[in-house]
DNA sequence: TGGGCTGTTGGAACATCGTTCCATTTCTGT
DNA sequence: ACAGAAATGGAACGATGTTCCAACAGCCCA
């Protein structure tokens, strides 16, 4: 008779997708992108890779998954009964906090703009740019300009999500500003500009100066 | 006397960082991203990746260094003698062409927002954007909303550079607009709407007016 | 001319990772 | 009670980025 036979305890609770992704949630959410591993994951979950195998397709689904979580929770949250341009205002921002809770989001929303959590932003501003009352082939284009904002933030973040855990995201954008002063003035007179701004911006205040301005150009161009 | 002690034939000609970013790019273009690893790269080339890893600090940097390389040269192209709004328009349409024709510098683009490839782009645009004559803060938010433009059709088609090699352009758009067709109708009737466009959209175009909905915002706000 | 020294090369070896496979256990309906 | 289906845990596979190191080439200096 085999001293060791017997499995390791079963776990009473069942696995789910849901515990999955909120389990992956706090993995991404403490150390980044780069330690959602299947087996670190199996490890958080008393269990094995393929176990979470039959609950998920593979790593991909779980990113969008774990996304498309918390950005439902925020698009169900945004209620609107101000004027469309307000509401929209309203939702980029809600996006925009998301992705800056959980930089993370940055990397999967830009790396994938067809998964279902881009899908739930969009259709929250198009929406909204819908009621402003624009002819069809018109609406589809504001409605990617502004989607353009908020991919655009979310590239920004994704690569500071990449970054190693302990680096202060200022000091970040000062690493960033340092190398741009060190490239050629005349070639690069203008980032050489930006680059003194860098360090001091408020990353939400432009985000929303860059919505703005979409809000002008269609105001400008079809009222 | 061992039969196999001497080595293979060295190479004639000298291995040298343009060389192989040369060959990076031959392979990038001819199978996408995922084929381009150290071994494929290490066969092309007829040497060892050790050898690769002298010259390239690492994947990233090779990657980062094929995009910069295409993207320096459709920069240096772009000759403007029109009013500012012209050149932007088309030191964009040539950033578009360059992801366009190479999907793959779309993932490096949008995964990276701040390297060098981006940076050329950046300061192109920006010095016509200064050109316009606008507040120095305002320059800078205007800059960045049309590098937003850029950047969201680079992660529209780094999806698609992900995609399995044989997959057409085309059949990749519908296949998309038919997963939308099959949401719910309550609660996403915006994207199925414009789920009946997606297949027959001119991507070009619909990058122009994004764009031009930018320079309108621009135009309306500070002049 | 010869002998080290530095820059360079090729390829084996290492550490991980995503994914697959499968023996085994648990659940469910009859 | 039992058969089939659902679910589990962990070993094993194949591939990748990266590191390491023994061997080599060209060069300067004695």
């Amino acid at each position: 008779m085999p001293f060791n036979s017997q499995r390791a305890e079963r776990r009473t609770d069942a696995l789910s997708k849901a515990r999955i992704v909120e389990a992956a949630i706090q993995i991404l959410d403490a150390d980044g992108e780069g330690a959602l591993t299947f087996r670190a994951l199996a490890t958080r979950l008393a269990t094995g890779s393929g176990a979470i195998y039959w609950h998920v397709a593979d790593r991909q689904a779980l990113l969008a998954a774990a996304a498309d979580h918390i950005i439902a929770g925020v698009m169900s949250e945004v209620t609107m009964r101000s004027k469309p341009q307000d509401a929209i205002r309203t939702i980029a921002l809600g996006a925009f906090d998301a992705i800056y809770a959980h930089p993370w989001i940055g990397a999967q929303l830009s790396g994938d703009p067809w998964q279902h959590a881009v899908l739930r932003i969009m259709e929250s501003i198009g929406r909204q740019v819908q009621l402003l009352g624009m002819p069809e082939a018109a609406l589809f284009n504001a409605t990617t300009a502004l989607m353009n904002c908020v991919l655009g933030v979310a590239a920004q973040h994704a690569a500071a999500a990449r970054l190693p855990r302990n680096t202060e995201r200022s000091a970040h954008l000062t690493a960033i500003a340092e190398g741009w002063a060190l490239l050629d003035p005349l070639e690069y007179s203008f980032v050489r500009r930006l680059a003194a701004q860098l360090p001091g911006h408020d990353d939400r205040e432009q985000f929303l100066a860059g919505v703005n301005l979409v809000l002008a150009g269609i105001q400008s161009i079809w009222f």
